[in-house]
DNA sequence: GTGGTCTAGACCACG
DNA sequence: GTGGTCTAGACCACA
């Protein structure tokens, strides 16, 4: 799996590279039971410092979608069990900017829909 | 126009702000042409500092939704007659990482694109 | 209010330090609202690294016992208005060893309940 | 006696399987004069490492709860005779952060003693 | 070898 | 001046 880190962004790197781990279980690049790279390798690949991986690696755990083995490693949990859909309720909060920002430059709903269609597709077929 | 600051959030006060406005200036409740506080009325307001408030007009400005009238005040621009479309392959960007994370929680699409056209459908009642 | 750290326990500073807020807060002798040292003062009057105080102070804001507002100061939420009763089912697990150790080494039941109402009574006389 | 490990736990695994030792011993899984299984043979059943096993069994022994005769096994003491009460006075250490902790979440001390008292039933059933 | 903690010192965004 | 992020390098506990 390929990390790309924008050095030049506002989100922190340590997000950023939550955010790309997240995506790389989503998109089926990451696959359940598979062990990420230790924090110091990770961070040697990227070019970043142990510490940025680290916290993203504790996010991650917080959030349940890796499960850290103190002294062995990280794997990708299975989060197919999960069903934590109390996130339901933040989803309008975290859209609705986006949304808002997107209408006043001109894009409809039905062009916005069609992007987030676009990506669970790419979603499905990371799972054949 | 109500605005709710949440300062616990991690989100910057100026953002928060400019994230209202625009969605105040989406959902109808400011109209193309309308007045906004002036940088110390909306501070003293809101209880936030005047630094704050002229950063998120800024940046307003910049996109477009506002114009500043040096000395007399700040309007809502007419939006309806721009056509930014090239936020439209800044979207993806912005949504992805929202989509990964409520797919790994157990949300699906159409739990997910049921809150955006919910968002949509609020934009065009406010409109009528 | 004093903080005491012990620096050869096996518990983190950082814990050490989170624990004691929380006993503060619960104790009557941090009130609702009061202001936190900022990280740089907290860690010189204790002696400790600024980012030691500064995991402390993250995990309280995480739990929802302060209110980091960034710039300016860390503040004392107010807990009362917090009924997380969630954290009921995790008691047993976190007093079971407790107890089950406690046993072992000829405490009884009245024993044990007894040093259970004195911390209760020491929260009483602390809200007077 | 079933071992649960919990690898996810923040608990070390030793420290796991030395609680989850004392409480089969005080809630009458384990009588005295029973004997555990060896060191290897326990690290088969559960999967870990034997070095881990072998930590738990040497705190179990300082704290007198097992003896250990070298290359014949290891056998649960008769911790009856026991009166360590020195214990005592660091129960209230263990157990004041949990209270408060608890007490910030909104659970008062009927709710706590009862978590408590439960417990304590539970060992009395399994001495009958 | 792994992750976890702590220190030290730097720079930045925010208010 | 505040907290947030990042780096660098050290030591420790765990497996």
């Amino acid at each position: 799996m390929i990390l790309k880190i924008d050095f030049a962004s506002e989100t922190p790197i340590y997000e950023q590279l939550k955010n790309q781990i997240v995506e790389g279980i989503t998109f089926g690049l990451l696959k359940e039971g598979e062990q990420l790279p230790s924090v110091r390798q990770m961070a040697e690949d990227i070019g970043i410092n142990m510490h940025t991986v680290n916290k993203a690696y504790s996010i991650l755990r917080r959030e349940g979608l890796v499960i850290i083995y103190k002294g062995s490693g990280v794997i990708v949990n299975d989060f197919s069990k999960m069903r934590n859909k109390s996130f339901l309720k933040e989803v309008p909060l975290l859209i609705k900017p986006v949304i808002a920002e997107a209408y006043c430059k001109g894009i409809n709903e039905e062009e916005f829909l069609d992007k987030c269609k676009e990506i669970f597709n790419s979603i499905y077929k990371g799972k054949k």
